[in-house]
DNA sequence: CTCCTATCCTGCGAGC
DNA sequence: TGCTCGCAGGATAGGA
């Protein structure tokens, strides 16, 4: 489920059930491992305090208390969940439980996901390496096409390198792509500096439009996290291989990039 | 260094 | 209906 907007929809919905709750009482594991293993130890730090706010690092949550944070990424599956009594579901590896009774589940069927503790996330190795967020305005066409310099590989693979840009995935690379006009095998060496503008406009842009909309699925966060209706309705290559461009009408094209479906239309995007 | 591939894991839809 | 196959929104290790 989870590119930026996603996680950045979750953040919002975690940020606003957690407000005013009292401390966390338990951390509660149902496997000891997910892609790595879980630091309980270390997690038990944060028992006793209340969470501050939950903060989004590309595509890491932080989830706040004075002491330090407990780091949640959701892999591919990964969902937060408001979890009553008896809402207990298959893959639901860790319970938050609060002082006033909430439970808080993180489900992930097939745990790509991962948790830490983070005291200082300058030194955290998963954050430390990170390039700058998309949404920031020191994301410019210009830092973007500085860190393209030399590289070789094809640009939507760039695009979803962490250490280029955070926070996009395979879908919004693709939809990126089309919307700023440019076809996903170029090499990135070969994008220009006037397109690196026009791309770096149109992720923004497309970043924070699916963010909004996003948005309306806050209120059923406890039921389905993130799954907007923006999936759905306003993907304009992602997923259409074979059927006609929504632009011109010829044949969305396919192709195995960085070891990603690829979508792209080879009139539209040169 | 950079680039590419395989891999972790379960669920779901397509096709037979 | 039930089975198998291929594919899925991420990130990383290891080899070339």
């Amino acid at each position: 489920m989870p590119e930026l907007p996603e996680v950045e929809v979750v953040r919002r919905g975690l940020e606003e059930i957690l407000k005013d709750q009292p401390v966390l009482k338990k951390v509660e594991l149902m496997r000891a491992d997910l892609r790595e293993p879980i630091p309980a130890k270390k997690i038990s730090t944060l028992i006793g305090e209340k969470l501050l706010s939950v903060e989004r690092r590309a595509k890491y949550l932080l989830l706040w208390t004075k002491k330090g944070a407990l780091l949640s990424h959701l892999g591919m599956t990964g969902t937060w969940r408001v979890a009553p009594k008896g809402d207990e579901r298959a893959h639901d590896h860790i319970y938050l439980h609060f002082g006033g009774g909430l439970r808080l589940a993180y489900r992930d069927p097939r745990r790509f996901g991962c948790f830490d503790y983070v005291k200082d996330p300058q030194k955290h190795p998963k954050l430390a390496e990170l390039g700058p967020e998309p949404l920031n305005a020191d994301f410019t066409g210009e830092v973007l096409w500085e860190s393209l310099r030399g590289k070789t590989v094809a640009l939507k693979v760039a695009l979803m390198d962490q250490k280029i840009v955070v926070g996009v995935g395979n879908i919004y690379a693709s939809e990126a792509l089309f919307a700023a006009g440019i076809k996903p095998t170029l090499e990135s060496r070969r994008l220009s500096k006037e397109r690196a503008e026009v791309l770096v406009a149109e992720i923004k842009k497309i970043l924070s439009r699916s963010i909004e909309q996003g948005g309306s699925s806050i209120s059923d966060f406890a039921q389905a996290t993130g799954e907007s209706g923006y999936f759905q309705t306003t993907f304009r290559v992602y997923g259409r291989g074979g059927e006609p461009c929504v632009t011109c009408g010829q044949q969305v094209r396919t192709k195995i990039l960085g070891g990603r479906n690829t979508f792209w239309c080879s009139h539209c995007q040169k």
